[in-house]
DNA sequence: ATGCCTGCAAAATATTTGCATGTAA
DNA sequence: TTACATGCAAATATTTTGCAGGCAT
């Protein structure tokens, strides 16, 4: 818990309460995927009282602080990875369900260069899968 | 007009009204990147009457018939190919513009195994481009 | 006390659904 | 005519914003 709140003031955040409850839960046990509306029931089950707005301005505070990274996997609805290492995902389409393919197995060869005055920031590998009937 | 009749019945989709106008916009030029709002405003803009629920719909009625693929770029917000060969694509993060990569110009190695009772259905590249301030 | 920062209610945005209506056979 | 598909109004889901109030100084 202390160690939430020391996260959090390296990242030049103030520990209040509702990002104390929220960062302990992200970060308490190993690495999550959370979309906004998961990890506010998660917050409300624990007895923590947060509104769903809060949960989001946070996560994007945490995002922006660089102790979450944002995901791109469906196109309405956003997801936090709370591995900021440069890894990949599998996603599962049926169940909607995420798991992460560990840094460096993946390597990206043959890209053109990026048009002119702009550079690559971050390379996203999103690898779908579907039920295998055999 | 009458290739895009045809392209939606061989799809197995009703050729209405509302679909050709949306198709013709879709499948006239080149390949298109739109998202639901872009598309329903150039309808609009070209003298067709269509809901924006219409076009979510027929956005995704032509996904399924795969005459569209579905991008997830960004969190909250979809975009729609209409280019469904297995290409990739830039995104610049500044003005929210897409660009393809051309078919094969990338590949991806070293991908683990999928998880037993799941195979790969497609794979997903973007690479996010920021200003180079150089 | 003062002024910046926070957290939430309300607003805005994005998407889906249910059903009256239209259409092909 | 009949049955099924269609398209849109309304409902829902998701995200952002504006501001009253809290907190560190």
């Amino acid at each position: 818990m202390a160690c939430i709140t020391n996260k959090l003031r390296l990242a030049g955040l103030r520990p209040t309460r509702q990002r104390v409850a929220l960062g302990s839960i992200l970060f308490g046990s190993g690495d999550r995927h959370v979309s906004a509306e998961m990890l506010h029931a998660e917050a409300l089950a624990a007895g923590e009282q947060v509104s769903l707005a809060t949960v989001y301005n946070t996560l994007h505070q945490f995002t922006e602080a660089g102790l979450l990274r944002e995901l791109a996997i469906d196109g309405s609805k956003a997801f936090f990875d709370t591995n900021t290492s440069n890894h990949n995902h599998f996603y599962v389409e049926n169940d909607g369900s995420l798991l992460d393919i560990p840094t460096g197995s993946i390597r990206v060869d043959g890209l053109p260069e990026p048009p002119k005055g702009l550079k690559i920031s971050h390379i996203d590998v999103v690898v779908r899968l579907v039920p295998d009937d055999r």
